[in-house]
DNA sequence: GCTCATAGTTAGGAAGCCTAACATTCTGAG
DNA sequence: CTCAGAATGTTAGGCTTCCTAACTATGAGC
């Protein structure tokens, strides 16, 4: 909480990065957005093809409250792409889990959405790319420590 | 438009970036909410503060349309922080300008989500934070192709 | 068994973005 | 010079997403 105890070189690259990141957000939105699923959709769908995971879960890795998880599930369980059982180790609790229709969408969602950000990337020469490569485990550290 | 022939090293680097920065995302937003201003507005704020702008650049910078750019704008004007000038060139384009007012809550929202950011950074090494520093450029030249 | 914490849902409201319709100003073709 | 169409914003109305507060139901500890 001493700002002058912070290197002016990392406060530059805090700035750039915070930058970067902000811009970095509409980029997303224009990357997800395509046909009928939304980027949140996606994150949830993603989240649940690995494994069922209960609905506070959801909430916590999208970064948003319970209710507001809950709302966006019941619309994907009504689109049919998600099934919501209760888990048999806590009656309390909520398990979303991909149906088989969730799981086709999501697959194809994901494969139509990097054939586009591959043809960006594809604009890069392979230092930018591996640069790029290096970069984003430590941008996803950074989120972890959040 | 043909799948098959993009680099599946591409489409490896395509799926981790789009998954990276959808994540972001979610930092992004917690490292620029903070006090008062959103993360918006300091979008809005930092154009202004290099230099007056159009309503319509405004929205296309923030990949938003005309109307949500102007109602964002009239809320920083309310909150004392822009004034609309009419454009002595085209009197049917707005000038958005910092107040002074305006100019001094930008710095001080930026002086403080810098240290808050630059906290995060410091936990990096050296190596990590020479990565992200260059790949930071990369992404916003991805971001401008868009 | 009572009490308190935990998991989700429901209800109601705030904020941000959109499209459509409109007023005003500029531009250029005749 | 005039008038039709383009360009710039604003207003109006609606949709989506998120939030907090209040509630139900289940689990856990004394």
């Amino acid at each position: 909480m001493s700002p002058e105890q912070l290197d002016p070189q990392v406060l530059a690259l805090a700035q750039s990065f915070r930058t970067t990141l902000r811009h970095a957000v509409y980029l997303s939105r224009s990357m997800d957005s395509d046909g009928d699923i939304t980027a949140m959709q996606m994150s949830t769908l993603s989240m649940a093809a690995d494994a069922p995971l209960r609905v506070s879960r959801v909430a916590a890795n999208l970064g948003i409250r319970v209710p507001s998880a809950t709302e966006q599930i019941i619309k994907l369980e009504q689109a049919g792409l998600v099934s919501r059982q209760p888990d048999p180790t806590d009656s309390r609790a909520v398990l979303v889990e991909l149906t088989e229709q969730g799981r086709a969408a999501w697959e194809d969602a994901s494969r139509r959405r990097n054939a586009r950000v591959a043809a960006l990337l594809d604009r890069l020469d392979d230092g930018e790319r591996a640069t790029l490569a290096a970069a984003l485990p430590i941008i996803q550290k950074i989120n972890h420590t959040l």
